[in-house]
DNA sequence: GAAATCAATTTGTATAGACATAACCATATC
DNA sequence: GATATGGTTATGTCTATACAAATTGATTTC
């Protein structure tokens, strides 16, 4: 049916044969059919509405999946050399954009940890994060000195929901001086925010320089 | 299932009980829990081999989807007013990086299109397309002056294989023309190689100010 | 002790059948 | 003519059953 579809032998938006028929043209079952067209659905090559029917997609409204590992794993499978340097550890009432992103009360306090993932001894990851501790008590604990709290987290704090943010942005001094980069120069900004529940576990923010890329195919 | 995982009842790397006990505790079929199970693991919450069983991820390698629309839907769907302006439109051989990226021979010759998006009057994305028209014969003959090569493509070419790059970079002297920036302004740059088959339809070069953000919720 | 073989187990996938659900469409009602 | 009503139909989802495929772990063989 997907080839049917790039070949154009079924025009976009044009109507498909019902479940039933094709079952029958196939030789296969309604409920094989119907999870093939489940498939192209969710890869975005037909649309189906129940009575209505299947038709191919108008404009093909595709999503991209990107893996988000773990930052270590993601410099280890290049093949590079990982480090890890924590750069400050604390606990302190959030700026306000990180508060009210987080949907915090203004007498909130948050962990907040500063520190730096290294592919073959070179910058490769700015993290900035700030931590929940009424989600995640633990974290008060946690020093951060031997584990990120990257993967500190993964292993105490499941998430239920998650929202990323990619952008550019300019590197501000701070960032500059820390990734080895001129202030201005451009960066790749990625934030994720994740909740358990209602309630906000974690804000990060991760830049990286200019050179990174984010890659996907589907 | 997910509850018992984010609740740690089921603690990451532990073998969760096989499917058929499963559908006999939630009394549903094994064809259900399975289907629930394939999900999670899609999810990437649980890794599942045959005969070795489903665990609970170690480290949830998850995935963010972020769907990829027209940019005029896109900019639409913002409630801002769409507009499409063509820079230049031509038939060249393209670069040495853009013939390598599309494993083309040297003596290729690719339409070569220009373009501007913009959301209520303010420059959204600058467009810089190579089609290959030994696939897309009609490209020839298309104009681009009403349709933005962007749509004009979800129309006449559909795509088997896609490929999506996404990075920041410094504006060039051209695009920072183009797009009201300074040179060397931080733009988010995202870069699509789509193929029918084997055979490589179009590479397009998509780029935005610094304040473009890509987000996504999982 | 290493390698090959084999049975058991778990997931993967198909089938047929049933009913649920949503939406379209024609008809009836006001 | 506008609004309700209800039948029809295509998809959504579940059940029960069957067999395939992969991998583990034990057993046998050399």
């Amino acid at each position: 049916m997907a080839r049917r579809i790039a070949e154009r032998l079924w025009l976009p938006g044009a109507l498909i044969p019902g479940e039933e028929v094709l079952a029958r043209e196939f030789g296969a079952a309604r409920a094989t059919v119907n999870r093939a067209l489940q498939e192209l659905a969710r890869a975005g090559l037909v649309e189906r509405r129940r009575r209505a029917g299947t038709r191919v997609a108008l404009h093909p409204v595709r999503e991209a999946r990107f893996v988000i590992p773990l930052v270590r794993q993601e410099i280890e499978a290049r093949g590079a050399e990982y480090q890890y340097r924590l750069l400050s550890r604390g606990e302190a009432a959030p700026p306000e954009i990180v508060r009210a992103r987080l949907g915090l009360e203004a007498t909130a306090s948050l962990v907040h940890v500063r520190c730096l993932h290294l592919a073959d001894r070179v910058p490769y990851q700015f993290e900035d994060r700030w931590i929940n501790p009424d989600v995640v008590a633990a974290a008060r604990e946690a020093d951060f000195a031997g584990v990120s709290p990257n993967e500190w987290l993964v292993e105490h704090a499941p998430f239920t929901d998650a929202e990323f943010t990619f952008r550019a942005a300019a590197a501000s001094a701070e960032e500059a001086a820390v990734m080895q980069l001129r202030e201005g120069e451009p960066v790749f900004v990625g934030e994720r925010i994740t909740w358990l529940g209602e309630r906000p576990i974690t804000l990060v923010r991760m830049v990286h320089p200019s050179s990174h890329r984010m890659v996907t195919r589907l």
